[in-house]
RNA sequence: GGCGACAUAGCCAAGUGGUAAGGCGUGGGUCUGCAACACCCUGAUCACCAGUUCAAAUCUGGUUGUCGCCUCCA
């Protein structure tokens, strides 16, 4: 793999300035993961800027809807890195926010506040609005086994932060006050768009149409820090500022909340591709004309989901939630592997075919899992030789569909039944699919009586070579949902 | 219009110079009272055209198609 120099996102000053970055690691741990940034767009060594530790900052959910299972996409892709990183041996702390404030309406713009449309929509406070959505992504995370990043910071809670930051950047003279809001001057900056590698001429060209012009602007870049005039005027939520009363920018909560838990020097910084552009370009902006040095080394951005339309949109109106897919009979986890099973920079095709298939493949492979049993001694070669082929797929550019793969291949590997378990274990703590998980347990104790009964009940019928009624009997359990399966080690039953 | 990504078997999808991983499905088989489970076997020359090379899915140029972004009160 060739490596690159990191090229220099720090756009206030072109040369000289790295950031902290490149410290070494010491004896017995080694930087071997390997990642595409999308900053210098190519695959890069991962060093740390902390031997040993990373900072990690996700672009949390807007709560004003149900998460799609495009959105959530990104969040078990981020999530695989993250448990990636812990699996290598690294410490990570990772933060995200929660959009609950100031971020306004996606592709069907009509130009009304996302979260006041949520609420107006419901009947119901647009903090209301927030909390239920913020509980329902964190719902919709535990059932895909997305962990909880270790901090969570809702926009509103840091207010005075935000103020804070745009009366820096005011006072560095990267800000203007305007028709009563506060904007960012992107021609103070020698390299905004680090990103788009377009120049402003060129974005001019193709601006779209249907976007209403905002006359107090001096650049056609420049975005706003500080809403205090807002043809929302319907805005339910305002706080005071130096600058009067208002709310924050949609940009400058992410930018904030992750200095705050992180400090001044971030290692990787993920969300979806869509907020490469302005979202993430304007963080930069932002952070490094406030810290006035280089911010963050690594950007991991991950692609859509599509489906025959085109991506996945909360604006398009009709969209797949985790309940959905659960009405329909799909294990959240068997969305899951469809999703560790391609690459998190290919844009990935949502079917519902698609989606059968894998349900069909995750109950093959969780069967297999436990059919896994405690017996032999772990060869320890075997053991030590696919943990490394495991990492390293991992480490290639988290290539986890040839995780999944590995996982297959060591489940058909000639060995004995406790190493693969403990393999598969080791598996678990980063791909999460759930394949220890004993779903007996939820049962009901009084329908594990009746079935068990019954199934000796059967066995006895097919003894006395009566396989009418050890058939009705199968037929009845049938009917009550559960299925009966004569193997070698016996019967075995399971839920339908 | 500008910038970028992608195009591999019925479906999903790995693979960046040496003659195509894996999963699901299909078909065949073993096992089984039957069914299911399990296990074994089974398939593509890589959108198209041209070029570089002893050798290309993999590099270069072009064509076509799909998708994304082009903000700042998306």
């Amino acid at each position: 793999m060739q490596l690159t120099k990191l090229q220099d996102s720090f756009i206030l000053f072109a040369k000289g300035n790295e950031a902290r970055g490149g410290a070494q690691m010491g004896a017995g741990m080694e930087n071997r993961m390997e990642i595409y940034n999308s900053l210098t767009k190519r695959v890069e060594r991962f060093v740390p800027n902390e031997e040993g530790k990373v900072k990690m900052y996700t672009c949390g959910p807007t709560v004003y809807h149900f998460a799609h299972i495009g959105n959530l996409r990104s969040y078990i892709m981020e999530d695989l890195l993250e448990k990636t990183l812990r699996y290598l041996g690294y410490d990570v702390k990772r933060v995200m926010n929660i959009t609950d404030v100031g971020h306004l309406s996606g592709d069907s713009d009509d130009g009304e506040d996302k979260m006041l449309k949520g609420a107006r929509r419901e009947h119901k406070s647009v903090m209301e609005i927030a909390g239920f959505y913020t509980d329902a992504f964190f719902e919709d995370c535990k059932k895909l086994h997305i962990k909880r990043p270790d901090v969570v910071e809702p926009a509103t809670g840091c207010i005075k932060e935000f103020i804070h930051m745009v009366q820096v950047l005011l006072e560095k003279g990267f800000a203007y006050e305007k028709g009563g809001n506060v904007y960012f001057d992107t021609s103070k900056l020698a390299n905004y768009h680090v990103f788009s590698g377009q120049t402003e001429e060129e974005l001019l060209v193709g601006v779209r149409e249907d976007v209403e012009e905002d006359s107090n602007k001096k650049n056609k870049s420049d975005f706003v820090l500080w809403f205090t005039k807002s043809k929302f005027d319907a805005q339910e939520l305002k706080w005071e500022s130096p600058w009067g009363q208002g709310y924050p920018g949609w940009h400058i909560e992410c930018s904030c909340i992750s200095i705050k838990h992180l400090g001044e020097y971030m290692d990787i910084h993920c969300g979806g591709v869509d907020n490469i552009f302005p979202h993430h370009t304007n963080e930069i902006a932002q952070s490094e004309a406030y810290l006035g040095h280089k911010w963050c080394n690594y950007w991991f951005h991950v692609h859509h989901l599509n489906d025959q339309t085109g991506k996945m949109s909360k604006s398009k109106g009709e969209f797949l939630t985790v309940s959905l897919l659960e009405e329909k009979g799909y294990r959240p986890l068997a969305y899951r592997l469809f999703c560790l099973q391609s690459h998190y920079r290919k844009p990935l095709m949502f079917s519902f075919e698609a989606l059968s298939n894998m349900e069909t493949a995750y109950n093959k492979l969780a069967n297999k899992v436990a059919g896994l049993r405690e017996e032999g001694e772990i060869e320890q070669d075997k053991f030590e030789a696919y943990q490394k082929r495991f990492a390293d797929a991992l480490c290639d550019d988290l290539n986890s569909s040839m995780a999944i793969t590995v996982l297959y291949d060591m489940l058909k590997e000639d060995m004995t039944d406790r190493t693969k378990r403990e393999l598969a274990k080791r598996f678990e703590e980063v791909l999460s699919l759930g394949l220890f998980d004993d779903r007996k347990e939820e049962e009901d104790p009084e329908l594990v009586r009746y079935v068990l009964g019954r199934i000796e009940e059967r066995a006895a019928a097919k003894k006395a070579k009566d396989f009418k009624t050890a058939d009705a009997i199968r037929d009845e359990l049938f009917a009550k949902g559960v299925i009966l399966e004569d193997t070698r080690e016996g019967v075995k039953w399971k839920k339908a």
